[in-house]
RNA sequence: CGCGGGAUGGAGCAGCUUGGUAGCUCGUCGGGCUCAUAACCCGGAGGUCGUAGGUUCAAAUCCUGCUCCCGCAA
């Protein structure tokens, strides 16, 4: 089998198994482009960009240019004379000088069925949408935001326990298998192009600090949703004397009482905490306020107490 | 040097302001009650109070350095 040269771009653990499969195929990996290291986490720490660890691990040249258009960093990547482009959560667009600078073009993965979730946070927003499937796309990158003809795609089914960690990190793996099948059928000239139908295509809305806000009026699958789509990061929270509270592993209860929405229900160290929903209620599996450590919240209300009846917001 | 919270039996917390007896909820072990129990009652084991130093007659508690964990902001 002919060997395709190759540079890969990304910067989150998203590309990682792609990463680890190029190595481990007969393909040649040149080198990796990855984000800039962010100054310090909080504190001091630099917390080194799991991408850029993995590659370096796999003895592989690691640049960062501060911006891909920059003049001489496009020349540099010229001088690889890479046959093909990889992306994977990179994080910088792409100008159309590099997308079409290797004679295949730049190919990218990316974590949703396209052209449903097109943008920057299509795993989260496949989850807290409620949506019944999500995958992967790979597809040759054009000028617009995720708007290339599609290569191949996979599908994963979600489930009340699919959580963004779970779903991100499976999806991460069935993209590596699928990007490995793509370039075959590259190098076999049996890639068939299909461009993206316009009229279906919606965006995934980048996370923001308070999307994670629980709003108790909504039925119990919305919130499941929410706080599933948004574990770990940033997590789905409510409000309790002025504590932000994250929840986690959430689980649909039948409930029947007329409390108003919100209303603590259960919170012991024996039965944990269940919350009034709009339709029902929920059980809330793990806790997390401001300062602690992620844990189950029975645990938690051991040492902790949150008064049953009151209502959270 | 971005802001802040924290480290106390196996788990989660209180005690620190106003130094002097190791507390609470749970788990665990043994016993009891019960048709029975994750329920209830009785009893036991288990802690160099993160680490290094300082102040003091005396430090979990006051002071300083260090390590680690976490929230916010980026």
């Amino acid at each position: 089998m002919k060997n395709l040269r190759i540079v890969f771009m990304g910067t989150t653990h998203f590309g990682v198994p792609a990463l680890e499969n190029l190595i481990n195929s007969s393909h040649e990996v040149l080198a990796v482009i990855a984000q800039p290291d962010r100054p310090n986490k909080r504190g001091k720490k630099i917390t080194p960009l799991p991408l850029k660890a993995k590659a370096m691990d796999l003895g592989i040249d690691v640049l960062q240019p501060e911006n891909i258009k920059d003049p001489e960093f496009v020349e540099k990547l010229r001088s690889y004379k890479a046959d093909v482009f990889i992306v994977a959560a990179y994080g910088q667009m792409l100008s159309e000088e590099v997308l079409f600078m290797p004679a295949s073009g730049s190919l990218n993965i990316h974590g949703s069925l396209l052209p449903q979730y097109r943008g920057a946070a299509p795993i989260q927003r496949a989850i807290i949408n409620g949506e019944e499937k999500a995958g992967v796309s790979i597809m040759q990158m054009g000028l617009g935001m995720d708007t290339g003809d599609m290569l191949s795609k996979a599908e994963i089914p979600i489930t009340t326990e699919t959580t963004f960690e779970t779903l991100h990190n499976d999806l991460a793996d069935l993209g590596a298998d699928l990007l490995m099948k793509t370039l075959e059928d590259l190098l076999l000239g049996k890639l068939d192009p299909v461009p993206q139908n316009e009229d279906l295509a919606t965006y995934a809305q980048k996370i923001q600090k308070d999307t994670g806000h629980i709003l108790w009026d909504l039925e119990s699958h919305e919130i499941l949703s929410l706080i599933n789509g948004t574990d770990p990061q940033p997590g789905a929270y409510f409000i309790y004397e002025n504590e932000k509270i994250k929840c986690f592993m959430p689980v649909i209860i039948p409930w029947f009482g007329n409390e108003p929405p919100g209303t603590i229900i259960r919170a012991s160290g024996q039965e944990g905490l269940l919350v009034k929903t709009g339709d029902g209620a929920l059980s809330i599996g793990e806790i997390q306020a401001p300062g602690k450590k992620r844990m189950e919240a029975k645990v938690y209300l051991r040492g902790n107490a949150l008064k049953i009846g009151k209502i959270l917001k």
